[in-house]
DNA sequence: GTATAATTTGAGTCAACACTCAAGTTCTAG
DNA sequence: CTAGAACTTGAGTGTTGACTCAAATTATAC
């Protein structure tokens, strides 16, 4: 796993994987479909991963990292930014984003590892919404700066989910409403 | 088809098969992991069914079914109404809403009957609250009062999503918090 | 140029899947 | 009581899944 072919081969089959669980989902993706859309063989795959579960999982963790943008300025974003970061990474990264949120449902089931991944994710990403609302507002309580931040976020994905389910869903629009009611009232 | 003990049968395998989708998702019901859960041999299972396929949609229909609580009364509930009954969906029949959140994405995916079906019922859904809306702020445009309808009912979606991987997700607050921030400012 | 390690090949293994069926058992109407 | 229909049994079918491996090929370092 060292040479160059090795390494493009191995982007090739991640390609495809990620493609494939974004049209087809976790079940549809086999390892003789991966395979074919990758243009190898059985056995390259397992040359050069160790099972059809450690691929998926690499496609997971760039589904997760793609998310968050920047991740180098943490701390100095304001909500607005994190908000249109997201409506970016869902409209430009759409096969991400299916992974995404496929993977926190049927993933998540009986896998602790990607369980524990997708959680640890939403927590980070909670806090990183929750200091931007506190930074914006300043006077709000901690609970409720959390409270608002964890609504806001789940909410976001809730948009996301219906944008797998229907590519006319205008994730800008109600992404961007959601914003203006979370900080509403106060 | 007719005698009382199919229909015992048939009722155990539909609660076996809609208890394995809310624990196990869609791949781990299998034949077998039905049978053994209901107490009957395959044999059986496809002597009341046709197929696993129809045994799966019988329970997305009682999934879909569960969450329009009350349909006789169509038109009258108040927002808090409706998003009262919803929160009551998600935590009662905590089974149902697991099958729901479940299906619309991994079910959705290859099968045209689910996806039909959930976004006929995500319309109807997004209707009936944007009627409620409508009743209490009369002044509201239509296309304001729809979207503010549909980003809710996304949300709420979102809500049940991230109940569905934390059990400790507290529902009845971040719904409610959503149907404060969802009519803010008008 | 050659040795060595990486890569690819593709036939093959084994388990699990959805589903079948002929034979037995139980139910229930008349 | 009986006849026929409904139900249950459980071994069996064919297919597809993930994964293996010895042999052939290719890339790179020296």
């Amino acid at each position: 796993m060292r040479y160059k072919a090795g390494l493009e081969t191995r982007d090739r089959i991640l390609q495809a994987t990620r493609a494939l669980i974004a049209s087809e989902g976790l079940d549809g993706t086999t390892i003789k479909a991966i395979c074919d859309q990758a243009g190898v063989l059985p056995g390259s795959f397992y040359n050069l991963f160790d099972s059809k579960e450690q691929a998926i999982l690499s496609v997971v963790r760039q589904a997760i990292d793609a998310i968050d943008p920047d991740p180098e300025h943490k701390g100095i974003d304001t909500l607005s930014d994190l908000i249109d970061a997201y409506i970016r990474f869902v409209i430009e990264q759409e096969d991400l984003a299916r992974v995404y949120i496929r993977l926190a449902i049927s993933g998540s089931v009986n896998n602790p590892e990607i369980k524990g991944r997708t959680m640890r994710h939403h927590q980070g990403r909670v806090a990183r919404f929750a200091a931007a609302i506190s930074r914006q507002h300043p006077e709000m309580s901690d609970a409720e700066t959390e409270r608002r931040a964890e609504t806001l976020v789940t909410a976001l994905n809730g948009v996301t989910l219906h944008r797998v389910m229907d590519p006319d869903f205008d994730v800008a629009v109600h992404a961007r409403a959601l914003l203006t009611d979370a900080l509403a009232g106060v």
